[in-house]
DNA sequence: ATGACTTCCCAAAGCGCTTTGGATTTGCCT
DNA sequence: AGGCAAATCCAAAGCGCTTTGGGAAGTCAT
């Protein structure tokens, strides 16, 4: 069923069924109603491709997630990010399109998005901290929205973001209150920009309470529950080893508690974590009470509010960039405690 | 830059333009190089709206993942077959559209995707075991392939899906060999039909070796650490508690693993636990030596030939459905060992 | 040279929609 | 009754592409 048939099938024209069901003033009441009422009856709806044509709009937004072709890692934050954008998209009669790409021919993809309209906007993930994304896109007058922030850029542009270096700075000071000393970091890739962020935090906190960073202690790689574990696991069997921990995900921190009970030690008594909470729906913290001490920030949430955002801008190109910076909640689970005395420390 | 600049550029119709860059024979070599040329020094790309109208075909492939509103659940698999399936569209020229969409009008957006020509095909996620959906696209008549499979339901359709039950029953069967007697079922819901289909075979084992089924020790639910976690905890608390668990998910072995833990136990010692493993990019099982012995099959993997299964299926539609069935890997870990003999289980 | 093929290219129609610029009808006032 | 504005509706153009149905050169045997 397409317009013509329809039409044909009310003894209208093309136009005023058109215009019936988009809104248009200039058709009666009755009209619209008959109009409307057939439309639902033979399941009618225009098809995206025409209507995009004579519209010029694609009534989609690209998200285009990267793929490092050496990790072939996906974001596990990814599928609850989508699913919060997905949400604000239908609700606003606008279509998701992924591409999923290696990051060796990032750009390639975006000219072509770009230049077959085949969307009105796109949303960037996995900003780096010199990613070179914003240039490219506000070069090619691609509206975009970004999930984080590029630290190494001073060019204006929309985005949403966790305050990460607030909230790293947070934890670590909640640590070192607890009288914590020797402060682990298991971050997750320092290229990346909220790790990058994190790590700042981290380190402003221990500088603030005139504490040495020491790079010993401290470690960049994927967010993995192998990496978490080996890196707790490894840094534990040290002499001067770490009382508290810092992760970057709740992946990770599962390895990490798993390294400290694996050596016999008590996670909350004789060392403790904080690890940051995307608040994803299969990997929850636990229920009422929170098993990990944590910041956290729900990435889904993040994805509905940025969606609505880039539509925002869309509709309104020339508004200057919007920024949503979001605070991290600092929730006190079972994982942390008091720092134990030295000699109360079984290594 | 569209067709028709491009055409005036070279001095050429948009016909031969058009023809030379689709690869008809009906232009020589020589203009086709020019041609060619021209267009990647524009960064010309037709527009797919257009390409779309004029062809019929969309070029596109729809997912529809539900989100159960009661859950708000996104399953984590989700990502890990997105990426896979999405190199299959890039090699391919299609482009991927997400919907998300709550459970309760799925039906519609099937319907809406379908007469708004919006897709080629769709791929259906998460079957349940009396899913509607595929009498549904049926009677659409609009191409889809299945991850998983619809156990009551006789039509024939396309889908790939791991032997669930072949699986569970020879994880059961190995854990029976070990001596365990009181194996306890973590499992997914079993309205969806993989969870329904592992149940069956781990039921299946028992039987054939001539053991009960004990729904006391067999739990259903999210796959989540917590659920995991409280399930072995209750369970290990009972009197005559499993030796051996069998888990859905890898998320949930890891509660397994802390409950067995938090009991003082020692997992593959005192307590066994084989678990399936989809093998997601940040939720690696080990590195070289798995830590938990598990039933495995890549669910990326899946996505690539799941995708390549579908665009095959658009290009001959006549051809009967092709039917896709992954044996899963058996690979033994660390977490699995001879029953403890009745007075070494400290319980 | 003539005709018959090729080879290479083009004009125009059509895909399904929106939108411009009228045309027609109706209602109301004088 | 005449006139005017408001209320309805419509024909046709246009969005950017593909594809049909030729047409104009070029090639070759006769």
């Amino acid at each position: 069923m397409n317009l013509k048939e329809l039409s044909q099938n009310l003894g209208l024209s093309q136009t005023t069924v058109s215009r019936a069901l988009n809104g248009y003033p200039e058709v009666s009441e009755a009209t619209r109603d008959r109009v409307e009422r057939a439309a639902k009856e033979f399941h009618y709806h225009p098809s995206t491709r025409a209507k995009g044509l004579a519209t010029g709009r694609a009534l989609a937004i690209g998200h285009v997630i990267p793929v490092s072709t050496k990790h072939e890692m996906v974001n596990p934050v990814f599928g609850d990010f989508i699913a919060g954008a997905g949400e604000t998209y239908a609700r606003n009669g606008y279509e998701m399109i992924l591409s999923i790409v290696d990051d060796s021919n990032e750009d390639q993809i975006y000219r072509s998005l770009k230049s077959r309209r085949a969307v009105d906007g796109v949303i960037v993930h996995g900003p780096r901290i010199d990613d070179p994304r914003i240039a490219l896109l506000r070069g090619l007058n691609l509206p975009f929205a970004v999930h984080g922030h590029v630290t190494h850029c001073d060019l204006p542009y929309t985005y949403l973001d966790v305050n990460n270096l607030d909230a790293f700075k947070e934890a670590t000071d909640y640590l070192i209150q607890l009288g914590h000393r020797r402060i682990g970091l298991v971050n997750g890739l320092e290229n990346m920009d909220f790790a990058f962020q994190r790590r700042a935090g981290y380190e402003k906190s221990l500088r603030n309470h005139g504490m040495q960073v020491d790079e010993t202690i401290m470690q960049s790689g994927e967010m993995t529950e192998v990496n978490g574990y080996e890196t707790a696991h490894r840094l534990l069997g040290e002499p001067d080893a770490p009382t508290a921990f810092l992760c970057s995900s709740l992946i990770s921190a599962l390895g990490v508690r798993r390294a400290i009970e694996g050596r016999g030690l008590v996670m909350g008594q004789d060392v403790s974590v904080i690890t940051h909470d995307d608040m994803l729906s299969y990997l929850q913290n636990g229920n009422e009470t929170p098993i990990f001490t944590a910041t956290r920030s729900s990435v889904r949430t993040a994805g509905q509010q940025l969606a609505q955002v880039l539509l925002d801008k869309i509709e309104q190109p020339n508004k200057p960039p919007q920024k949503v910076i979001l605070q991290a909640e600092f929730v006190v689970g079972q994982s942390t405690g008091p720092a134990p005395r030295k000699e109360e420390n079984g290594l």
